[in-house]
Formats: structure tokens, sequence, C-alpha cells
DNA sequence: AGCGTTGCAGCAAGCGCTTTCTATATGCGA
DNA sequence: TCGCATATAGAAAGCGCTTGCTGCAACGCT
């Protein structure tokens, strides 16, 4: 049998109640009687009940925190970074958080019916990170599983996604849009004019909004567009292979290579080195969100930096109430572009 | 207020009970019942409460997965196949489970911390990932923890962790040792003979194993080691980086570097770079794991490729009791050595 | 000296669910 | 026709904790 409270009370000559007042430190209590108390619960080795008080007290101490893709280092960075605020163990005294990383594999089943499982354990938060999906119905079961949400009391925060009106949550989106723009604007100023786009899965915000600032900046600048330069896949480096190669063979004469986001873009070089190009000389490659590996690449790639660990700080601090919610309920985060090796001039100029 | 079962129950004009019945499935319940439960479920957008629930029932569906560093795709990736299995939201029927990814950042207070609050909640399974830490006190605290867990109830799996004898837990280790002792015969075989190595954290399983088998096949070869050869680091990019920069500077001469793991190996790749040095002709580099990017550095990376998605499929599965612990409760896993671009014949040779 | 405060501890009522045991139908064989 | 097995639903007793309220000293004030 497991040691209870009452157990522990009976050790201690105190009333349950007493101790589970020491234990949540929210009551006045005597010295004398805390010491007692807490030498019962080390004797015992007591460990509290979770569901019971989270019964009773009518809240829980787990916080959610959804992922498109707990193996993407993009998630995986911004889950850290909240994790870290939440304060799980190490954290900050007060009440010790567990912090729950669900991986969605970018389903809509998964995505909903993880936050039922939230939802029904009570979740004290909720994260929401990465791009959302962008299905007419889905995005209104998911807003109306949020406001329920946010009702019941639990502080839902969305990070690096775009806001939720109406919903009640606090968003902390990406500049996708802003980004894509820099970095197309950023080539087309190199001399490019023919430039090769390798897009994301089509139904996602993150892909539709990386591509409306490239076709931006191509706009900008009287770029006419080819609808063969454009191509959608994965997010994963696989997909940028094919893709380059696809778009090798639909146009041979591209002269830079965008992807939707490092990882691709990886995949991209690779493509390109097979097929014989050299990068820059022959054909420029920028990637998105600047991951740890992308410096590493050979030559080293340019790409638009997310500032993926403060803003996942920044939401966990929200999510805990730490820190004030950005006006409005939304704040933009803006990517900073980073040129490095794998941009240069196009081989005709 | 939110909806509770005794609600659904008045809608259906049945009793809580039946209700509790329809939807647990695990008691007989006239179809025509079922249907107008579920009805009343639908209508009143019904949620169960889990804490409840948990505490009535004595059991939980969360399911605890301790990692290392969430942000490390090594650890990612066995997360995600954990929780593919664990069966989370789209797993097969049954019982939807709860996966919780819990960061500890490899520190001790932390991983132990965090078994107290899964412990807390009554966690049906914790897998834990990764090698542990080599701290005697540590060891046993731990040992006692995931004892007191097994008795709980509580099933345990080490994926990539070396036993715990006594403990009752289920054991799927890596052969960091026969894959670092496979790296090093390769180089050997090339003809290297001066080799450095960087390890990881000094207090880590992982890191002892690999640099036994390092070891080992120095010996074997009756190649004498020299105590400049080695330095140890962190498990990211960076100290790859920095340590090669300080073999470079004991022994300018070294024709190979063994790494900790990939990320430290492509540090060391680019502190070569930065030092002059190409890869593989003056020196050739090793690393450890085959991450998903290993094989797009350039040169692919050298290394020894780790199952890591079958092995936490598979401790997945004996977490949730869907297939049979190995016997004796351990299994070795081993790891395939991938011959790439980065390792070749020494200048000298 | 009398009485309102203040500080601590205990009582007991739940929190919303599961589950054992009991009750009521229904069906069947004898 | 009666009795008993079978199927289904309900009553109610908790699961282990939190917390509003009550109780009771010891204290300080007028």
């Amino acid at each position: 049998m497991t040691v209870t409270l009452a157990d522990v009370a009976a050790r201690a000559q105190v009333s349950p109640a007493t101790v589970s007042r020491v234990l949540n430190g929210n009551y006045p209590v005597a010295a004398s009687t805390r010491e007692r108390v807490l030498k019962a619960v080390d004797e015992l080795d007591y460990v509290l009940n979770g569901p019971a008080s989270a019964l009773a007290a009518a809240t829980s101490d787990l916080v959610g925190i959804l992922v498109n893709d707990i193996a993407d280092p993009f998630f995986g960075i911004m889950a850290s970074a909240i994790q870290a605020e939440i304060g799980g163990p190490g954290g900050r005294a007060g009440g010790e958080r567990l912090a729950v990383v669900c991986n969605t594999g970018g389903s809509p089943e998964r995505e909903l019916t993880y936050l039922t499982l939230l939802q029904r354990q009570r979740a004290a938060a909720v994260v929401l990170t990465g791009g959302a999906i962008e299905d007419a119905a889905h995005q209104a079961a998911m807003d109306a599983k949020v406001r329920k949400l946010v009702e019941a009391g639990t502080r839902v925060v969305l990070c690096g996604r775009p806001p939720a009106p109406e919903t009640g949550a606090i968003a902390l989106t990406f500049d996708n849009r802003g980004g894509g723009q820099e970095l197309t604007e950023h080539l087309i100023g190199l001399g490019h004019r023919r430039l090769g786009y390798i897009g994301g899965p089509e139904e996602r915000t993150t892909t539709r909004h990386r591509l409306e600032g490239h076709r931006a900046a191509l706009a900008a600048h009287g770029i006419e567009e080819d609808p063969r330069w454009t191509v959608h896949g994965r997010y994963d480096r696989r997909s940028g292979y094919e893709a380059t190669l696809e778009l090798l063979r639909r146009d041979p004469s591209l002269t830079a290579i965008v992807a939707a986001n490092d990882s691709v873009a990886l995949g991209a070089c690779a493509a390109l080195r097979d097929s014989g190009l050299r990068i820059p000389e022959d054909v420029s490659v920028a990637g998105f969100d600047d991951l740890p590996f992308s410096i590493d690449a050979v030559p080293s790639l340019t790409t638009v930096r997310l500032p993926l660990a403060e803003a996942g700080a920044r939401a966990g601090r929200i999510a805990m109430g730490r820190e004030e919610a950005p006006p409005g309920g939304i704040a933009s985060v803006r990517g900073e572009l980073m040129v490095r090796g794998s941009s240069g001039v196009p081989r005709s100029s």
C-alpha cells in the first residue's frame, strides 16, 4: 500500500489538513509543527497523490507544449526554452510543474486530441508551437477548443503561430512574411532574376507566409514569376533534395533556390552538388530558421534567423503568468537575415 | 461550471455509473442506452475529468519520457519513436495516453525531480533515454526511485542507457563500447596512428563507454596513447570546435579526430577548416550516432549509426506491455559503422 | 478584570469519478 | 406455473486530497 496524507498525519500527530497545509505552504503553520510533519514525510517517503490533489484543488501542475515534430530541432529548441521557463524541476521556487511535450506529427486529428487530453488533465497552461494547419473546419475546431480551454482557466499561448482572434489565446507570431521578403530581396539585390522556391506543405500558415514574402519581393522588383519555379514538399532534407532535382529539370537556368527552411535548403545543396553545380557560383541557396547546423554547411547557409529560444522563453513566461501579455495579446517576432556563403552573385552577371 | 458525469447522466436519463461504463467500455451496456449516453456526451460537449478518473481508478494514462536534451535530435528522434508507440492520439484503438517528454538538461536533480513528479502523477510507464550520470550517490538515488516506481506498478524502460540491475527496469542498451571500438579500428585500418579524441562530459556512461571502445581498439593494435590526445567537452558543436583547436595546439601531427558524437564532429570539421586543414586529406574525422544532418556535411561524416528510432519504438512497445521484455530484462543494441567521406588514409602514409 | 484579536489546528464536506454490490427484468427449463 | 440463471442498471461507498469554517488558547487592549 502506498503512503497517504493520513499516514503522515498520524505519524506526525496532526490532522491531515495540517499536513496538506505544510506541503502547500499556503497557510500559517507553527514552525515546530511544520518540522514534525516534514520529518514524518521524509521518514515515510511520502509522495503526494497528484490526481487526488488536482481533483480537490481543481487545478493541476501540468503544462502542455504542442509541437509538430519533436525530432526537428526547430521545435526542440522552442520546447526546450519553454520548458526551462515553465520551471519544471530546477526552476525557481514555487510549484513544480510538469511540462508535457506532445508531438502532433503535423496531424490535425492528433492536434485536437492532444488538446482534449490536456483539457481532460485540466492543464494549467498550453503552448502551441509552429505553423497552423490551414483548413477551415480544423481551424474552427481548434479555435473552439482553445476558447474552451481559456474559459476553463487554462492559459493558452501560441508561439510561432498566427493569432487566433476571439479565442483568448496570446500569440507570439514569427514574421515569416517579412523574413521571406527580406531573404528574397537579398538575392535580388545580388542580381538574381530567376529564383526557384521550395515551399513546405501547402496547407500550412508558415508555408504560405514565407512564400507570400518571397512573392512580394519579386513583385516589388518587377520580376514576373514563372509558375514552374515553385515546388511544394515536406519540411525535411529529403524533400529539398527531390524538389531541387525537379526544379532543375523544369528550368535549368535558375540561379538561386530559396527553401522553406534550413533542412530543405541542405537537401537542395546536396542535390545541386550531385548535379555537378557549385554553390554559390552556379546556384545560390537560402534557407530559413538558422538552425545550429546551418552554419556548418559548406558553404554555410544564408538564412533568416528566428529567435526560437527567446520566443519560447517568452511564451513560457507568459504561460506561467510571469510576464505580461503583449498589448492586444499579439506580438510579432522578427527574424534577422544572416548572409553567409551559400548566396552570391549569379553566374550570368 | 464545467459539465460533469452527473450532468450527462441526467440528460441521458441514466445513472452516473452507466455513463462511466459507456465511456470506459468495460462493462455490458445495452446498445440503446449506450447510444443515448453518447448523444448526451456529444450534446453537452463533455470532457472527462482526468484527475478524478485517475484518483478513482488508481491509474493514469500518463507515460513519461525523460531526455537529456530535447533540442538535440538524438533525443528528439528517440522520443518521437517512443511517443508514436505509446499511441498518444492517433495510435491504435485502446486508451489514449498522454506522452510526457521531460527535459532534464542533463542535471541530476532534475532527473530525480521529474521522476518524483511522474511518480506523483502515478504514471503508467516511464522511459529513461540516453546515458546515465556516473555519480554513486545519484545512481543510488535513481535506482531507489526506479525501484519504487516499479513497485508501484509503473513500467520502467531504459532506452540507450545502461541497465539498472535489481530495480526491475527493462534495459535496451546501446553498444557504445563496441561502436567506438569499431570506429577507431576503421581509422587504424586506414593507417592512422595518431588519433585525437573528443569525449563528452566526463561523468556520463555514454562518454566513458565510447572512449573505452576507442582505447580498446588502440590497445588491440599496440598503439600507445598520448594523454594529450584526449579532451572532454559537452555534446555540442561548439564544444567540438574548441576541443579541436585545443587538440591541434597540443599536437599538430594528429591525423584523425574521433568525436563523441556527430554534433561534436561537425564542430571539429569547422575548426579544422578554419585552421586551413583539409578533410580527410590532412585530418580524418569521425562522429557517432549518424544523425540526419551527418550525411549532409561536406565531406559527409564517417560515423556509427545507432538505430535510434527502432530502439525507441521497441522501448515504447515494451513500456506499453505490447512487446515482451528481452530475456533477463536486458538487450544490447548494436550500432553500424558508416564509412563516408570524412575518413581517409593519413597524409604521411 | 473583561473581551475582542490573533494564531494555529482540526472537522468535515466535498472534488468527479470508478466499482462493488444489489435490484430489477427478462428468458428459460422443468 | 415456478424458480433460477442471465443481462442490465442503479445505489453508494470510497479514492486521497483541499479548504471553509469552527474551536480554542494565549494575548493585548481599554
